[in-house]
DNA sequence: ACAATACTTCACCACATGGTGAAGTGACAA
DNA sequence: TTGTCACTTCACCATGTGGTGAAGTATTGT
């Protein structure tokens, strides 16, 4: 991958962000309400390092937001990003209802 | 990431696979109807070695089908998961917004 | 003052990804 | 038969990921 990548779109690393089990979890988490790493982390069995990591893939994907408050960390979801990628998704949806007709068309265009 | 793994949930494939935006080009792509690995790889600039690696990558997420047919391989889109990871996506982001509500309906009455 | 708490940061490691150029394979065309 | 086309496979490389244990940094409790 050495030559010259662009910048990553919000769809790449919101993505990147869900493809992991743990990350996943903890968003499910985060639906119920504000959290700190340690109450992420003990249910999941998850290290803090590694959460800290995992956090940090979420912020970047703009997915969760955090404050600190005394010597905690307070995390809560920001979804916004999560409905770009719906809405992505959303599209092969109505593919669904149009597969037909695609194929129609296409077969009648290359017959 | 050494000890133990768990083998990868169809939603972290899927995901993962959807990271890369040309992958995500190669499935708006075949939203149009079938593709040969060239008719892919040209408006993509993509090479044939790089795009047979992505083209595994979707197959092993079960986004695509491929079939040989003299020596030209092609490709079709079997979007049954990205109903999976629609549907996921529609838990959380239905929360936040109203228009993947739509989204959700559209899910529970299209099973 | 001292210690515990709640994290973070710092090397590391193993492995997957995304790319390359070059060589190999099988089907078709001249 | 010989060559070309459509890919695939083969090293190889750089980078990112997900994990670890150990050490560091604040903040808070006793």
């Amino acid at each position: 991958m050495s030559p010259a990548r662009p910048a990553p779109s919000s769809l790449d690393v919101v993505f990147a962000a869900l493809s992991d089990p743990t990350r996943r979890a903890v968003v499910e988490r985060l639906r119920l309400g504000p959290a700190t790493m340690t109450e992420l982390a003990t249910p999941l069995a998850a290290s803090l390092p590694a959460l800290t990591k995992h956090l940090s893939v979420l912020q970047r994907a703009g997915l969760v937001a955090t404050a600190k408050r005394g010597r905690q960390r307070y995390c809560t979801l920001t979804a916004a990003p999560l409905r770009d990628a719906a809405a992505w998704l959303a599209e092969y949806g109505a593919y669904w209802d149009e597969r037909l007709g695609a194929l129609t068309t296409y077969l009648k265009e290359n017959p």
